[in-house]
DNA sequence: TTAAACACCGACCATTATGGTCGGTATTAC
DNA sequence: GTAATACCGACCATAATGGTCGGTGTTTAA
């Protein structure tokens, strides 16, 4: 029940670069702005850029930009992308559970589940640097 | 971003407690009927009973049954007795971070735990069995 | 009164996830 | 050609998680 690590500085590395618009910033700028560990993120701008968040450009003078505008980039996709697929528990999503027919919990852990991908899908980077 | 297993059999037990009203039901029994394992179960209950949610019987025909009614009984409770003080990142509560003041992505976090907050705290133990 | 059924407790342990580091390669601008 | 960069896979220490074990104290029922 925590957000991890990666994803807080995935958010506020976004975030800065959604502040420098559409100009390039190496990881080197952002992990010293942000004071994130260079080698980790290295990893997270990775991800990011593999789900489609993040634009590259390679040799010197090179870096990382948002690839669309703040305004379409939503908190839950970050987290989807850095934290993998959001399923708060097992038996939501791809994995059966035995129980699950005669099992009441299963009614909470979803409405918990729904709401939590409502509210961090309504958040945009946008509306942080706002 | 995951809700534990300890939490999830909490709330397993929990349930199959106020379903069977305020009987009283041995660590063994529950734990076979939920197929929780026994001696994980045990340390479940314990820190729920501290928690002020279950109340014991020693001895032979003894176990355990919900020390208040199942309407009162909140999931958002559960959780915090068992994950501990839900802060979703560290940034919340008591720990103070440096950059606090100019972080833009503590806006996010912000509303994301007050909305989860108000989501657990929305489900009674009642509501799920009805 | 004894044995069984139980709650209670602290220590231990294996596995996994997390956060982080390192060494090296490929690409580009100057 | 050199410096600045992205890119990649391997490695690693620490902590959290889920689970087990051995033992103690209490109560009931035979």
């Amino acid at each position: 029940m925590k957000i991890s690590k990666k994803s807080q500085y995935g958010l506020r590395s976004l975030v800065y670069l959604a502040q420098r618009d559409k100009e390039f910033s190496s990881l080197r700028m952002v992990s010293e702005a942000e004071n994130i560990p260079f080698d980790y993120l290295e990893k997270i701008f990775s991800k990011l850029e593999k789900g489609g968040l993040l634009k590259s450009k390679k040799g010197s003078q090179g870096g990382y930009t948002l690839s669309k505008s703040a305004a379409k980039i939503k908190v839950g996709q970050v987290l989807r992308i850095l934290e993998g697929e959001i399923n708060l528990v097992d038996c939501i999503g791809p994995k059966k559970c035995s129980r699950r027919s005669n099992c009441l919990t299963i009614t909470a852990w979803d409405k918990i589940q729904k709401s939590l991908q409502k509210t961090i899908d309504s958040i945009t980077l946008k509306s942080l640097i706002d």
